[in-house]
RNA sequence: GCGCCUGUGGCGGAACUGGCAGACGCGCUAGACUUAGGAUCUAGUAUCUGUGAUGUGCAGGUUCGAUUCCUGUCAGGCGCACCA
């Protein structure tokens, strides 16, 4: 037969669509396996050719769930509220929920011509009321365990956006979206504590199956540092408490240093005879952008506080205070006590401005650089810690610390709370109202859906305040708790909180009564796999791991985990070898992929370009070797006769099943290919093929070409569809070649391949092996000194 | 600067717990069929001063045996980045 993709993918898509061949069941008494792929946000742009790595990568292993005789749950919906489409419906001045609308649309038919299983019946949409209902729900119930919070903080600012960014949000000091300038504002934000999740998001990470590198980053990016709080004195009577992980090098401070927005700078006010020198760096500071402060890092700055200096409790030395920007106010206490020989960046800032420094541990040159190996070295002018090892010397210090009542031990995170409003309007509106005489209070949950209102102006406003600020009857309304006027909050959510639970909806998308039903929860969750990119590693991944172990705190969440599996797709690149992008003009447009190879080709190229963890260029002449292998299997079908084995094929199917099989588990799509295709050369060089064996081909290509195997499948005779026909089983018996070639080496080196039984003993592999002449002529002359012989697998003759 | 990852033919990439390096595909070469071939089929395709030797970024080490393990080093990628 001739493989008409252009025919075949369409009427199969038609099929499986009218059969609901790939709706999850609602029987819990099944099986179960959650798939999942992270919903795209509808752009403008449609589908991008990378889009369909992943998306094919889970359909291959929901297919093939499925046909292992699992219930497969293998969702999609639409991350619409947020910046990006937002953005785009003010560059094309369509509004948003229609720019979202038509959007949605393009991208479902993008979709759907990939024939990817989903489950469309539960298709969710972040926008939808029914579905921001309980977005806004979840942020009721965060803020009534004291979660979330309202504060006046610097934040990110992004002057293109003119929006609020998360810490998460700013690479390189720049916005992650549009890579304007980020500025520091100060604004009043709606603020989650997922800091007071910290140990838990690196605890529960053990035991789950991520990729390491997604690990690793998630607890870099949180942050964890073990230290000690260490009371210091000022002159002024002041406490001046410190945060360092190096306490045990307290006899080697010298100076101290707060931050430029440190609070006891005003207390001093009085006491400072330099006080406008101070505040006029103080300024200079924060109109610094965090960019700018990065870019600077190199050379340090900062103003001595005169009049004023602190007191090292261990030795009751008088040290100078500085301010300077190299010590971030929102860290630890905002000020540290400075040791130049042990720390680099005390060091250069103490060389800069002739301050002492003091070695307190040995085994470096404290005069020409900082020492601060903390595996190696005894304590030295350390009073009563001297000969200590670090190790000691920091246990030892923290106890007399506490015992004095001047220190503690702590732990300290990088990680910083999110920061949960946007002054934008195309997002959930939190449910918060201000009362004049009662404060922030959440409106009542019968209110919830609190529908965004329509409006015809949605641009971001230059005073930074939220469109929705302008719509006054929806602005005004009553307290909640007195009943007196008072005002909704404007801003809005980012797109990270419909994002945060999605996979939740999923289980049970229609329920007007919970997020989803309990019983749906129970049995759907956790996500057995699920596949994303490493961008959202810090973003979304974070964020959705702290909302579960939220949920599961409420008990709405059986789970202290949303996912069991977490694995991350690597890039498809331009072929150049460089990142996609229109300006450089090396973009592939899969909607032409599909005309011109079909949808099938598109898919098992995508899978075999490479190691799926990374990345790879795209090749316009290696899709054509895959659209020409589908070709022939299409001829398989013409030669397939009678039932039954065909004995020369026997064992090549037996091992090609046993390998596909454990390939699509291992993510090793690109072998598992090369599996068939080596099994159809085979077949090709066997010149017969029986229409069983026909349809087992047919159903271990099928998750990856399942149009043209479906119709193979039918034209065969058969049952049923083939995607969900039973997946082929082997006999691990009958992959075992009773006679395989034994390679053999004389000192390592190969001198001959031999076939020998398998059951053959080491004396008689030995033996065959010396038996042939090349390996004869090698040994000539030679002293047999040793035979490393491994049964059934090589035979090494050492020699001198 | 710190952390993680990756270096294998002309290209994308294979190689199980250390055991035939280069599976599979692309490209290329030759041939067949063709009016034609950027279609299809067949054969070949790591390198070399070629009966043999050398080859997995580079230099060492462990081992009967190393792409695989260890040490050092170079190159590229990603993440964090004054986090005390």
């Amino acid at each position: 037969m001739e493989h008409q993709f252009s025919v075949i993918e369409p009427k199969w898509q038609k099929k499986w669509e009218e059969q609901h061949a790939f709706e999850a069941k609602n029987d819990y008494t099944l099986p179960k396996y959650y798939a999942l792929v992270e919903f795209p946000y509808p752009s403008g742009q449609g589908l991008h050719i990378g889009h369909p790595r992943p998306y094919t990568a889970l359909d291959v292993v929901s297919r093939h769930k499925r046909m292992q005789g699992y219930n497969v749950l293998f969702p999609m919906g639409w991350d619409a509220f947020g910046l990006p489409t937002e953005n785009y419906a003010i560059k094309n001045k369509i509004h948003p929920a229609k720019v979202t609308e038509q959007n949605i649309a393009r991208f479902k038919k993008q979709l759907q011509m990939l024939g990817l299983s989903f489950d469309w019946s539960r298709e969710v949409d972040t926008s939808d009321p029914s579905y921001y209902k309980w977005t806004q729900w979840i942020f009721l119930q965060l803020y009534k365990h004291g979660l979330a919070y309202k504060k006046e903080m610097a934040v990110n600012f992004c002057t293109s956006c003119k929006v609020v960014l998360a810490n998460e949000e700013v690479v390189n000091g720049v916005c992650e979206r549009c890579g304007s300038e980020v500025i520091r504002k100060v604004k009043s934000q709606w603020m989650l504590k997922i800091t007071e999740y910290a140990q838990r998001l690196i605890d529960d990470l053990e035991g789950l199956d991520f990729i390491e590198r997604v690990k690793t980053q998630e607890i870099n990016w949180i942050g964890r540092s073990e230290g000690a709080l260490v009371h210091f004195k000022a002159t002024t009577g002041d406490d001046l408490c410190v945060f360092t992980t190096r306490p045990d090098t307290l006899f080697g401070a010298t100076y101290m240093v707060i931050s430029p927005e440190h609070e006891l700078l005003e207390t001093w006010k009085d006491k400072l005879t330099n006080y406008e020198e101070a505040v006029a760096y103080r300024t200079e500071a924060g109109k610094k952008s965090d960019f700018e402060r990065t870019e600077l890092a190199k050379e340090k700055t900062g103003v001595r506080l005169q009049g004023v200096a602190a007191i090292n409790p261990v030795n009751g030395q008088q040290i100078p205070i500085f301010i300077s920007d190299y010590v971030l106010a929102s860290y630890g206490t905002g000020a540290i006590m400075a040791v130049p020989a042990h720390d680099t960046r005390d060091w250069e800032f103490a060389k800069k401005f002739g301050l002492p420094i003091v070695e307190v541990v040995a085994g470096g040159d404290v005069m020409n650089e900082a020492f601060t190996d903390t595996e190696s070295g005894k304590m030295v002018n350390s009073g009563f810690l001297n000969g200590l090892e670090v190790a000691e010397a920091k246990q030892e210090i923290i106890r007399w610390l506490a015992e004095k009542g001047l220190g503690e031990k702590k732990i300290n995170y990088k990680l910083r709370d999110w920061v949960c409003s946007r002054q934008r309007y195309w997002g959930e509106p939190v449910p918060m109202v201000y009362c004049e005489h009662c404060g922030w209070q959440p409106i009542d949950e019968s209110e919830l859906p609190l529908l965004l209102p329509d409006v015809e102006a949605y641009e971001p406003t230059d005073t930074g305040e939220s469109p929705l600020s302008k719509v006054t009857d929806w602005v005004n309304t009553t307290c909640p708790k007195c009943g007196g006027p008072a005002k909704r909050e404007t801003d809005t959510m980012p797109n990270w909180a419909g994002s945060s639970w999605y996979f939740l909806r999923y289980c049970d998308p229609k329920n007007p009564d919970a997020l989803a039903s309990r019983e749906a929860l129970n049995y759907w969750m956790p996500v057995d796999w699920y596949n994303g990119g490493m961008e959202h590693v810090t973003l979304h991944l974070l964020y959705s791991r702290f909302w579960a172990k939220f949920l599961y705190d409420i008990d709405i969440l059986a789970c202290k985990e949303p996912y069991k599996k977490r694995t991350a797709h690597g890039m498809i690149l331009g072929e150049n070898g460089e990142k996609m992008s229109k300006s450089k003009g090396n973009v592939i447009n899969p909607d032409e992929i599909v005309s011109q190879f079909g949808a099938d080709t598109l898919r098992l190229y995508e899978m075999f370009i490479g190691d799926f963890e990374k990345s790879a260029p795209w090749s316009p002449s290696s899709i054509r070797g895959c659209k020409r292998f589908l070709e022939r299997v299409a001829v398989l079908a013409d030669m397939a006769k009678g039932r039954g084995v065909t004995p020369q094929l026997e064992k090549s199917f037996h091992c090609t099943i046993r390998k596909v099989t454990q390939d699509i588990a291992d993510m090793k799509f690109n072998t598992a290919i090369a599996a068939l295709m080596s099994l159809l050369n085979d077949i090709m060089d066997a010149k017969t093929l029986t229409v069983d064996e026909l349809q087992t081909y047919v159903l271990l290509l099928c998750p990856f070409a399942p149009h043209l195997c479906e119709e193979i499948w039918e034209q065969s005779g058969g049952e049923g569809l083939a995607s969900l026909a039973n997946w082929p089983t082997y006999d691990e018996a009958k992959t075992v070649e009773n006679m395989p070639e034994i390679p053999v080496q004389v000192n390592g080196k190969l001198r001959a391949v031999l076939r020998m039984p398998a059951t053959a003993s080491k004396e008689e592999m030995a033996d065959l092996a010396k038996a042939d002449e090349r390996v004869a002529a090698a040994l000539e002359g030679k002293q047999l000194v040793k035979e490393v012989v491994i049964p059934g697998k090589l035979v090494n003759l050492v020699v001198k």
